[in-house]
DNA sequence: CGGTGATCCTAATGCGCATTAGTCACTAAT
DNA sequence: ATTAGTGACTAATGCGCATTAGGATCACCG
């Protein structure tokens, strides 16, 4: 046996060209599919880079003015908020998908705000790190769509309504308002007329989005008693809002969870205080996972494909980074699964 | 107001040094604290490239044999076995903290198996993508630290115990044998002597190494009726297992979970079945999370700072890289956080 | 007053690749 | 028979940075 191996290595287009007996740029023609050597050649020089195992350098293409080969990606939670969170990862996994044919490399980040956020993208610009990067979380008020225009930076916001103030930004979405239409909809034929809608955190696009169409639904029906309570997503105030609400003196037949976790913790909560589910209280999570299934009764969820969302996204954005243009992409409305915990509204 | 901006250039060193009124290698030096410009000099170009917003280019620093200051982590998980993990996106953020006080990128993918993980491994170290990379999982005949050996490309096992015949790998474990010991001490004491263990997928070396502890631990004890089962980790094959041994003549009084997923399942699993969680049958996750915390009883749990595994991990591999040598750092025992779903043996 | 270092800079080179501008041999056309 | 044209290459250049090899200027010493 050998001692020490040395470390292998990197066969560049120099090796390539010395084994094959031509010059380099017969080897970047070659290996590029441009023209200017004969089908001959061409296929002695892919067989001889196949055979020394070589792949273009990303840091030499970069520099040549070929693109990174990467995409951004970053979350802006606080640390403490990443829990259990089931759809992040299901959607990276998705993203993940697609880049993976293509060979695109994921460069992830989690940061604490918007500001860092922003910053980062910065960074991996000027350090011409990425070629394009995902955006999750849109807000409200959100400076990022403006500082990608300003970078020409090509990006796809996963979540967010179409804006055409940000015609260079492509859009993956699902039609939230519609979801929570339908969502009130099964409640009120249940029999419910006290609703309250524990949303996640405020200054979410989809958040406020949800709220907007509840408070429509409710005011459309005549319904005074139907709200929306904002949260930080996290299990605490899931069950502390829950607690808060149900011992309101005409508690609320329906609740909506705008995550899994909260549902979750908010049902356990619930029947802590002496409120069974469903017949006391019906329960809905705007999530689905198997934590919906970990909890009896199973809880009545809207699911959607999170994966899929994310492939979608990711096939937006190489689409953008290829030179396509921006278009906006709605991705089917998440289906409510009735399980256990909806039922019909007490004394109906 | 303007029309269409156009996107912003990145400012080149070239740029500095224009402004500054200097050659580029004084930028050069000046940037990266080398001798060979005054000091005056140095503050001028520090400031102008303040100014500026010059950052370097990762691509002109990786070929220029800085290396990519990127580090890669692979997650080799059939996707639908992602679900509701806590710990990898902990362990992630505990990792970014450290990686982005020192502007390291993180290089992210998800992958089917352990083949395809070495093959992610192959490219990004042809590709010149990253300086090092973080190995989770560990198993117990593992092809990557023999691959990482030949590439020369620093690693960091997390989770692992050191393993002598790969020197140059660092190693960031806990000592799940001794925790092990522990949990089955206190179960002891508490009149357990029927105890499964549903164990997590088998191969992985922290799952052998728990299963040969608890054997370990019960032959010293004498107990007959011991045992370990593998699974997939999932909360499907946790509770099913769970029903398949409680179902059993002589149920154990005791289970243990190699992680909260399929504890909370478990337990759900064994109430269906008519058991009452602590007083026929004890449940302990060998993970906490707030999962832990959404089920009645609550679930004792060994519990670890997953975040700072991960910034341990990404301390260490920032110090290969940095060309220190390997280490083997233990990271504390996780610690039994007694909650209500452990108590006395039913008839003792 | 010529030499000897320091000090502070600039010029030039290479990293691995893409690309543009030649070069050369050979064929078709005038 | 000279020229224009074409196919198949090679040489040379640049991307943005680090680095090595050279100047130029000045102070100090014998």
């Amino acid at each position: 046996m050998s001692g020490k191996r040395s470390p292998a290595r990197r066969p560049t287009m120099k090796d390539i060209a010395r084994h094959a007996g031509v010059s380099q740029s017969a080897v970047s023609f070659a290996l590029n599919g441009r023209p200017g050597v004969s089908e001959d050649t061409r296929d002695r020089v892919r067989q001889v880079a196949e055979e020394l195992g070589w792949r273009p350098s990303t840091a030499a293409r970069a520099l040549s003015g070929e693109g990174a080969a990467t995409v951004g990606f970053v979350l802006a939670r606080p640390a403490d908020t990443l829990g259990v969170d089931s759809f992040f990862l299901q959607l990276v996994s998705g993203i993940q998908e697609v880049l993976a044919e293509r060979h695109l490399g994921l460069l992830f980040q989690v940061v604490e705000d918007v500001a860092d956020e922003c910053a980062v993208y910065r960074r991996w610009w000027a350090e011409h790190r990425v070629d394009g990067v995902l955006v999750v979380d849109p807000r409200t008020d959100d400076p990022r769509p403006d500082l990608l225009d300003e970078l020409g930076l090509p990006a796809v916001v996963i979540g967010g309504a179409p804006d055409e103030r940000h015609p260079g930004l492509s859009t993956v979405w699902a039609d939230d308002a519609g979801a929570m239409a339908s969502v009130v909809d099964g409640l009120y034929a249940l029999g419910h007329r006290r609703i309250v809608h524990i949303a996640g955190l405020p200054g979410l696009a989809h958040t406020e989005r949800r709220i907007r169409t509840l408070r429509a639904e409710a005011g459309r029906r005549g319904l005074s008693e139907v709200r929306s309570v904002t949260t930080d997503y996290s299990d605490a105030e899931g069950a502390a809002v829950t607690r808060r609400v149900l011992e309101d003196p005409a508690p609320p037949t329906a609740l909506i969870y705008d995550n899994d976790v909260m549902a979750v913790a908010g049902a356990a909560a619930a029947a802590e205080l002496g409120f069974s589910v469903p017949a006391d209280v019906s329960v809905v999570s705007w999530e689905d996972s198997a934590l919906c299934r970990m909890v009896k009764p199973w809880l009545s969820a809207l699911s959607r494909d999170s994966a899929e969302f994310g492939r979608t996204a990711a096939r937006e954005l190489t689409a953008l980074v290829d030179g396509g243009s921006a278009r906006a992409v709605r991705v089917p409305v998440p289906r409510l699964v009735e399980r256990g915990s909806t039922g019909v509204a007490r004394g109906v």
